[in-house]
RNA sequence: CGGUGAUUAGCGCAGCUUGGUAGCGCACUUGGUUUGGGUCCAAGGGGUCGUAGGUUCAAAUCCUACAUCACCGACCA
């Protein structure tokens, strides 16, 4: 490619909306232009890098033995329907009506559509398994698009469904994606981590996250410092603390803390460590039929914060998870927020783990403006459970029972799923066995965030001149960069040459022929982050050398120009 | 949806407080100059000041509403 013929689009300066480094970036070196919030245009450059990303996603994935479909973004309503998801998915589902009004959705996923094509399709045992997969645009009505093509509405995503008759099958293709989605992601030159994820809504055991380590990462990753346990913080269990519960020393006693309603004021009034005292947060259960939904309690110490996830997955526990009103809060505790406690509370109470290991504790009185000290469990109150329900902090025993806990941030690329029945079942797919009887079909769904891998790659490789791609996915491999190539004619007919050899190579190269200033180049070069340059100049040519400089090592380097092919041997 | 802030040339911004001629830098065009790290000089082109309404002799500037964009909390690849 000649940039006298190609949009380069590079930009001097850093639009003022672009907040992450992968999104400034990404508009900066000329790959991505907003459109609207959450829907980018991706111009000839970042298409490129796009397209290397879903071609490697693709190899293995094939290689894995998986087929590959594609599936329409607009999906008909009834599938939907027919699903649950039309009711469940809430306003992210994009829907939409056609000319003859008849509902449909942009797809933010594929699930209903790929089990009604398998309902049709397959019948027999002999059929399976099967794992199919596409590279499709979702969309996903987001409530707060940012950080460019991380989180649009708009992406492109690698979706993956397998279909299996019995859990082990499942589980084999399970891990057969596992270790594919670890190559996948080595292939691409990034710094990653599976970890152990929720299954959210869908529920079942075996659900893992791929994360790409980076600080501007939207989610927090627990490690352990000595083992390789790793999982996101919405999974992470926080164990109980160890040995017995201090004894009571202290009588239990109101004080008045006016104007005191966070723990930090709390603790701050009455003199205490957070670590001493408990907040309590109400939140709705699940509502009986024509009742209004009761309101429970839960309790965590006052340094800690409640996990949603954790929450929500508690039998009594509404999900999603829903915080009771000001006018709920009044009811069930008789006073405001700030002073809630569970003594005197008569609805149910959950206590956290840690929580419920304190002795002489703080906590709300119930009453405005007072809070108790000396509090102790089974004396000053008896009718809670325990649970874990609490984020776990750095510094925490890991669950996995060696070593501490310490928190990374990642960017989530990859989720895989074993899905179990719930599609199968709801949209009746199953195949005779081989004792002739119907048996419904139980899944696994695998994702890859196509696009969002662009910027996460960015994040992970950049500096203060631009990007630094790995090899894999530059958009090209090498540029040519003649200096003052109007003035002489040796260098632009080396400059010429060297262009076609590459070309016929097969190497993605890009000639600079422009006619700008040495600088210029560079800069626009190094912001792009192509991985090798190819200096042109007369300086060398007397020796028939040119120079090559190294994206990622900044080093410089003379070659005989008749070698320069060797180096993407 | 809630809270905060923004909207003036392709991009980055000033002008608004105190109403009266539409500005700067980059980019772009032309000519010259320079040529191994974002040259320099000169001349140019380009703006319904987000939209609608109001106040006023007069509105980018004051008022109201709306729209869009971004940031902070709930979603997820």
């Amino acid at each position: 490619m000649r940039t006298s013929q190609y949009l380069l689009s590079t930009l001097k300066e850093t639009p003022a909306h672009a907040e992450v480094i992968s999104h400034q970036l990404m508009l900066r070196a000329g790959l991505v232009r907003n459109v609207a919030s959450g829907l980018y245009t991706w111009l000839p450059t970042g298409l490129r890098v796009l397209k290397k990303v879903e071609n490697i996603v693709r190899e293995e994935m094939e290689k894995a033995g998986a087929i590959e479909t594609l599936m329409p973004m607009v999906q008909p309503a009834d599938l939907w329907q027919e699903s649950g998801r039309w009711e469940d998915y809430g306003p992210e589902l994009c829907r939409l009506q056609d000319r003859h009004e008849r509902p449909f959705v942009l797809g933010p996923t594929h699930e209903e559509v790929i089990t009604a094509l398998l309902r049709n399709e397959v019948s027999s045992y002999k059929q399976l398994p099967l794992n199919l997969f596409q590279i499709q645009t979702k969309f996903r009505d987001e409530i707060r698009p940012r950080f460019g093509v991380m989180r649009g509405r708009e992406f492109l995503m690698k979706d993956a469904y397998s279909f299996h008759i019995t859990d082990e099958c499942l589980k084999e293709t399970y891990q057969v994606m596992f270790d594919a989605y670890c190559r996948i992601f080595e292939r691409l030159g990034l710094d990653f981590r599976p970890v152990v994820a929720d299954n959210g809504s869908i529920g079942g055991e075996g659900s893992h996250e791929f994360h790409v380590l980076a600080d501007s990462g939207e989610d927090d990753i627990v490690f352990s410092d000595t083992s390789d346990y790793a999982a996101n913080i919405e999974k992470a269990e926080a164990l109980a603390p160890a040995g017995e519960r201090p004894t009571a020393t202290q009588d239990l006693a109101e004080v008045a803390t006016p104007n005191a309603k966070t723990i930090e004021e709390v603790a701050a009034l009455l003199n205490v460590d957070a670590k001493q005292t408990v907040k309590t947060l109400l939140v709705l259960g699940h509502a009986e039929e024509g009742q209004q939904a009761p309101v429970i309690a839960l309790v965590l110490r006052g340094d800690h914060q409640l996990n949603d996830i954790k929450a929500e997955n508690l039998a009594q526990i509404a999900s999603p998870l829903t915080f009771a009103s000001d006018e709920q809060i009044k009811a069930a505790a008789g006073c405001e927020a700030g002073s809630i406690g569970p003594i005197g509370l008569s609805i149910d109470v959950i206590v956290d783990r840690s929580a419920a290991h304190l002795a002489d504790f703080v906590c709300g009185a119930n009453k405005d403006g007072y809070h108790y000290t000396g509090a102790n469990w089974d004396r000053d109150f008896t009718n809670y459970t325990v649970a874990d329900i609490r984020n776990v902090v750095e510094g925490d025993p890991s669950p996995c029972g060696q070593g501490n806990i310490v928190i990374k941030r990642g960017i989530e690329v990859g989720h895989i799923f074993q899905l179990g029945e719930k599609y199968a079942s709801a949209m009746n797919l199953g195949v005779l066995t081989e004792a002739g009887k119907n048996q419904t079909l139980t899944m696994g769904c695998y994702g890859i965030g196509v696009s969002r891998i662009v910027a996460a790659a960015i994040e992970q490789n950049h500096d203060k001149y631009g990007i630094k791609w790995p090899k894999a996915i530059a958009p090209f491999q090498a540029a040519i960069v003649p200096m003052n190539m109007a003035k002489s004619a040796r260098v632009k007919e080396t400059a010429e040459k060297l262009y076609q050899d590459l070309k016929a190579a097969g190497i993605d190269v890009l000639f600079d022929d422009r006619k700008e200033r040495p600088g210029v180049m560079f800069a626009d070069h190094e912001l792009i982050g192509t991985p090798t340059l190819l200096v042109i100049g007369e300086r060398n040519l007397d020796e028939q050398m040119i120079e090559v400089k190294d994206r990622i090592s900044g080093e410089k380097s003379l070659i005989a120009i008749d070698n320069v092919l060797d180096l993407f041997a």
